[in-house]
RNA sequence: CGGGGCAUGGCGCAGUCUGGUAGCGCAUCUGGUUUGGGACCAGAGGGUCGCAGGUUCAAAUCCUGCUGCCCCGACCA
């Protein structure tokens, strides 16, 4: 490809609307733009890459036994309200009537496509376990796209579905797809980590969430740092203290604390560490109650996790004020465990705590010296909070470091969720019907894309990892317009390195070479090739490697054969 | 959904408070010089100031309504 003859439009000034690294980079180096909110144009430069994500991701498909099919983006409301989702997607899920008002949606994922697929076509036992697999553009309505690609409306995604007679063949067919994203990342030069992850609404036994590891990621995770665990931060363990509570050395004592209201504010004023305090969150239950929940004031509330506690409203939902005020006979500010009249359970690191302090369920006043079961009852111990840095593993080795990442792909066991809805069934041994099992396994093609950039940038633009560059090869001249010698050679070496299969993109411009420079930084093409006056009297070419910044002066003739080598490492 | 902000040439912005000829930088086009790290000189084109009403002799500017977009929040007791 010859830059001449592409409209590319680098733009020096970062735009405004873009926060992270990749979106900015993208809309700098032309790889995309901005149609609506979250809906993007892919240009020939970024589309290029995309290509490339697609291609490994379909080859490790393709060795992973998985058959690729194209389903309809347009989806009949018929199908989504036969799996109920109709109901319960909610307003992400974009609806629409057709001239006849049959009502439709734009697919943000396909379970009941394939599904209605599987049972049309699958008929016995004998045809399975199977895999069907598709690279599809999706839109989901998101309250609020962000990042550019990486949170958009609509993006394409790679999403599989497979079918099983049993749970030993899910079981292996997940295993399977777990190898083929591990495969399909690593081929990507990418850093990420499989992730346990919640199996949330959509149900079933395992679910991990592949994350490419980058600061701007919105995901939370915590990776152990002495074996392979890692947990999404909702459903990281957060294990007991194993220390006895000391024993208590202080007496209990009511202290005036006007206008303290936070934990902050209590640490500042009394000059004890937060670790020492304890909070009183008011969740309602799921009998009309409200639940007391007890954490250090160091830690923070896991939703999750105490939504799945007995008694408490699922999903979590925080007392109002007025509630509290009923529920507790006294306001937020000032509440603490110390006959509070209501349901009380405690994080197991606050039950930990002697001589605590917290508020004393009157208005601008904390107790001091607070003692589990000499001053209140011991109370009823759970993992109420999220792991933080330096807790132990779960695993039982190592400790966890809370990293972010970004989701790029989700394996699920469903289960027969959609299967038992839709009545996707075959006949098994016997000639009974039988009721499939299915995995569901996804990659948003479009954020790895973005997920690769964060992770791959410098100051001055893209360093692409070389299985993912548009081009692998980016051939520069100076001077162009002037010198005939050099345009000569470059039109040469671009003809044979083309000739040799290697992808080249030939900035034939005829500007200046600071520009080219600077543009050629920012595209992140893994080598570059500079062809000027002052080697060519030597029959001398410069090689440049963006990722290393190295810069060599090598000889003309055996380029193909320089860059392959090059290529190779 | 709640809160905040923005909308002026392709991009980034000033001008709005205090109404009176629409401006700057980048980009684009023409001519010339220049050519190994975002050049310089001279000239040129390009804007219904988001939309619809209203006030006024006069509206980018004041008022009303609407639309689009961006940011923050939806974890604090």
């Amino acid at each position: 490809m010859r830059l001449s003859q592409y409209p590319i439009n680098t733009v020096k000034e970062t735009p405004a609307e873009a926060e992270v690294i990749s979106h900015q980079l993208m809309l700098r180096a032309g790889l995309i733009r901005r149609l609506a909110a979250g809906i993007y144009t892919w240009l020939p430069l970024g589309l290029r890459t995309l290509r490339k994500v697609e291609r490994i991701i379909r080859e490790e498909m393709d060795r992973a036994g998985a058959l690729e099919v194209l389903m309809p983006a347009v989806q009949p409301a018929e199908l989504w309200q036969e799996s109920g989702r109709w109901e319960q997607y909610g307003p992400e899920l974009l609806r629409l009537k057709d001239r006849h008002e049959r009502a439709f949606v734009i697919g943000p994922t396909a379970e009941e496509v394939v599904t209605d697929l599987a049972r049309r076509e699958l008929k016995s036992y004998r045809q399975l376990p199977v895999n069907f697999y598709q690279v599809q553009t999706k839109f989901r309505d998101e309250i609020r796209p962000r990042f550019g690609v990486m949170r958009g409306r609509e993006f394409l995604m790679k999403d599989a579905y497979s079918f099983h007679a049993d749970e030993a063949s899910l079981t292996a067919g997940y295993a399977l797809m777990r190898e083929a994203y591990t495969r399909m990342f690593q081929r990507m030069e990418l850093t990420f980590r499989a992730v346990r992850a919640d199996t949330g609404a959509i149900g079933g036994s395992a679910s991990e969430e592949f994350q490419v590891l980058a600061d701007s990621g919105e995901d939370a995770i915590a990776v152990s740092d002495g074996d392979g665990f890692a947990a999404n931060l909702e459903l990281a363990p957060a294990l007991a203290p194993t220390a006895p509570r000391p024993a208590p050395s202080a007496v209990m004592k009511t202290v005036s604390t006007p206008k303290t209201r936070t934990i902050a504010e209590l640490t500042a004023l009394l000059g004890v560490p937060a670790a020492q305090c304890l909070k009183t969150l008011i969740v309602e239950g799921d009998d009309g109650a409200v639940v007391a929940l007890i954490l250090r004031g160091d830690h923070e509330l896991n939703a999750v996790k105490a939504q799945k506690l007995p008694g408490v409203a699922n999903p979590l939902r925080m007392a109002t004020p007025e509630r509290v005020l009923a529920g507790t006979g006294t306001e937020p500010g000032s509440l603490g465990p110390v006959g509070l009249n209501c349901r009380i359970v405690a994080d197991h690191s606050a039950l930990a705590v002697a001589d605590f302090v917290c508020g004393a369920n009157q208005r601008e006043a904390h107790l001091t010296g607070v003692n589990w079961g000499r001053d209140l009852p011991e109370a009823d111990a759970a993992d109420l909070r999220n792991v933080v840095n330096g807790d132990p593993s779960p695993s039982g080795v190592g400790t966890l470091r809370i990293v972010r990442g970004i989701e790029v792909g989700h394996i699920f066991q469903l289960g027969r969720k959609y299967s038992e809805a839709l009545k996707a069934t075959v006949l098994d041994t016997a000639g009974k019907p039988l009721t499939m099992l299915m995995g569901c396994y996804g990659i948003g093609v479009t954020r790895v894309v973005a997920a690769a950039i964060e992770q791959n940038h410098d100051e001055r633009g893209i360093i692409w990892p070389e299985p993912l560059a548009p081009y692998a090869v980016l051939l520069v001249t100076m001077n162009h317009a002037k010198s005939e010698g050099v345009r000569a050679a470059a039109d040469a070496l671009y003809a044979s390195l083309t000739a040799a299969g290697i992808e080249v993109l030939y900035d034939d411009r005829d500007a200046r070479p600071g520009v080219k420079f600077t543009d050629a930084e920012l595209l992140g093409i893994p080598h570059c090739l500079v062809v000027g006056e002052r080697g060519l009297a030597s029959g001398k070419l410069e090689y440049r490697h963006r990722r290393s910044g190295g810069n060599e002066e090598i000889p003309a003739d055996g380029v193909v054969e320089f860059l392959r080598s090059r290529m190779a490492g």
